[in-house]
DNA sequence: GATTTTATTGAGAATCATTATAATTTAGGG
DNA sequence: CCCTAAATTATAATGATTCTCAATAAAATC
């Protein structure tokens, strides 16, 4: 999947009757020198690619989120900001899950092969084409309960670990 | 979770500094009589609850569904509709996850106990209270493979086999 | 290589779910 | 029973995403 080069993706939208276009080599590209642990929205890769010079209009990076993400080629990650975010999606060794703190956001990833199995299998099961599966486990930091959360805390509150450091880390193995 | 009554919930509310109402009793009530497989939205819940004569206004199913989602006593699903859905949130037996078809969105239930123990011990490990932890499939049939999805299917398009029977099915155990 | 067909792009308008606002009502502690 | 803060309601506002349609560009065909 991250070895996907122009003339894999060329392949793979023409068995569905799509084209490819320099629009979706570069987004695919994008997110393919992405590291790990970074979740793009439509808006967020509007502007890293304007920043790199590549102009490609919100409709297209819309458009071409949700065909990848279709096609497989992405993941759609509902965490807890009210829009989606992508990432690539990876097959075994990188599969991922997400924890996330409801109120401030942070996001924590750990990997565990044991859900994807199940994915598979589930999947399987009924007869279906499996696209992601992914396991995300909502949570809020005690601090942020302490300050009587859910009701005390204006809603843009942010707990004061998350200010400290990384927002986002990689954790291997539960 | 089930057996939560009035006095239960004013209690919960109480201790972070909310009130009971009848209408956050009665959405309460309204779910935990839900049959199981049922998720609402929003907007299913106003019209259901007006159906019975209980006229709560748009404003306050959107506020008290947070509330309630924030208090663990709910679950927000993202399933494949573009809008939340919501469901009793319910311990070890009755928890459970979604598998859930892409394009037609339907979705069947299976229980796997191993997800959330997967789910405690890795909020545990980072210190953080767990609300809710679902595993969620996103998948695509046959059916609409074979017609040329992701990109030659109107995107209203609904596989047969959702069209006889039930859409949404429980399943137990993987 | 030129032509033709058809998917794709881009800009902006439109939509839809959800959240905010502000005035009125009500829960529930004193 | 009164008072204060929380909750409700209706409506406006927001914001993410999708749609529309004219212009453009892949890529299949000649």
């Amino acid at each position: 999947m991250v070895l996907y080069d122009a003339a894999d993706l060329r392949s793979e939208l023409h068995q569905i009757g799509c084209r490819l276009t320099p629009q979706r080599e570069k987004i695919l590209k994008f997110f393919q020198n992405l590291p790990q642990g970074n979740h793009l929205s439509a808006e967020d890769l509007y502007h890293a690619l304007a920043q790199r010079g590549e102009n490609i209009s919100l409709s297209t990076i819309y458009r071409s989120l949700k065909l990848m993400a279709r096609m497989g080629l992405l993941r759609e990650l509902e965490l807890a900001e009210g829009h989606k975010h992508y990432e690539l999606n990876q097959p075994y060794p990188h599969h991922h899950h997400h924890l996330v703190c409801v109120q401030c956001n942070r996001t924590i990833e750990f990997t565990n092969p044991a859900i994807l199995k199940t994915g598979v299998k589930q999947a399987e099961k009924e007869g279906l084409h499996l696209l992601d599966c992914q396991l995300t486990i909502h949570a809020v930091c005690p601090e942020a309960l302490r300050r009587g959360w859910p009701s005390l805390l204006p809603s843009h509150w942010v707990c004061p670990r998350a200010l400290n450091g990384t927002v986002t880390g990689v954790i291997t193995e539960n």
